[in-house]
DNA sequence: TGTCAACCGGGCTGTCGGTCCGGATCGCAA
DNA sequence: TTGCGATCCGGACCGACAGCCCGGTTGACA
């Protein structure tokens, strides 16, 4: 039987993800951020830290959890354009987007939860699973031809956070210019997949 | 003054990219193949293996430069479809076949030399930012809308290796669905771009 | 064959993710 | 308030691994 979580353990869980959000934003190499610093930084032993996180990925993925609620919750049942009741189109871009805005504003965590290391993979991450279906759904719902499969992978990669790095940080690619670019993009395929129903 | 390398040395070299190549072939999980692992496969030591190409990055660059340089002479100046004397379009969708089939053949490679560490990154090594662009110059030729630099960085992340690995080997589908869906794919963004000229 | 620079090997170091365990603390009950 | 056991804390410890160092060796050339 799993009990409730102690006082002092809540405590010290919330002052690590604190002082891990503030990490990340401030230090210039997230990969070098190693898990004693984090630990040093919310004034707590390093055996704390790994019981309530269990390792490097479930601590990254708990901060990237708390980033991404929102926009995972407007996705599923807020208003549009996220929303279910935006036609397939016009979501499909919105989430894009607001997928885009969020990863830029949280370039280091992003980039660090995306890191391939050991058996993870992004590819392997059920937050990644759950969008990559929807976004297939809502391709096949655009009535396209092609494999929604796989476009729907090509969508995501265009918003993967190496990529969104290379262009933002290392080549100075405006926000602006890069949110119209990622636009434009994707009405281009949808556009195609929409003009060349399937063959048969 | 680079002085000429000494045979042993180049012996040396020659055996440890032999040995290393095999395992990479037939080791399971890549990223747990270290360089003591290479050293003592090739017979040779550990100061040898980094005086020959300075740090594990260096010796996956050089592997992975092996497999990639036939193809990159063949796009560079060889005969069609590969070749300059291709039409755009069709010279895009060869190029990217032909990636793909070099990257799902050294899987293991592939990945490991993909893999973001330290301060690497996929775009920041010379292959991609060639090849990159390559694609821009020919995704411009072929008249369509939409920002060519994004639409290239597009396409190939279609073939990163951790996406591949996770369609082939995760999810079991088979070489040929992933060309023919790659192809498809392709074929789909080009088609709109050829459809959709510059707004202006 | 002698000489010396280049090269070899593998032991060593620093770093980092993750584990362990003696001691402190919390929550509850009387 | 006090007693008690389960839970939790902290930091010393471990194993793995990239990369460095240096005494001994070997190839190149006269």
């Amino acid at each position: 039987m799993t009990r409730a979580e102690r006082s002092d353990a809540a405590r010290n869980r919330a002052a690590v993800l604190v002082a891990a959000d503030e990490l990340f934003a401030t230090v210039p190499e997230p990969a070098r951020l190693s898990m004693d610093d984090v630990a040093a930084a919310a004034g707590v032993g390093k055996g704390t830290l790994f019981r309530a996180f269990g390792n490097r990925a479930g601590l990254l993925q708990a901060l990237w959890q708390r980033r991404y609620e929102p926009l995972r919750d407007a996705i599923e049942s807020g208003p549009p354009p996220l929303g279910p009741e935006t036609n397939p189109r016009q979501r499909i871009a919105a989430i894009l987007d607001a997928i885009l805005v969020v990863k830029l504003d949280n370039r280091h965590l992003t980039l660090a939860v995306e890191e391939r290391s050991g058996g993870t993979s992004l590819y392997g991450q059920p937050q990644y699973q759950l969008v990559h279906q929807l976004l297939c759904d809502l391709v096949r719902a655009t009535g396209g031809g092609g494999d929604s499969e796989l476009l729907a992978h090509l969508l995501l990669a265009a918003v993967r956070a190496d990529l969104l790095t290379h262009l933002a940080s290392r080549q100075g690619i405006s926000r602006r210019r890069l949110r119209a670019d990622l636009a434009s993009a994707v009405d281009l395929v949808l556009e195609a997949a929409d003009a060349s129903p399937p063959s048969d």
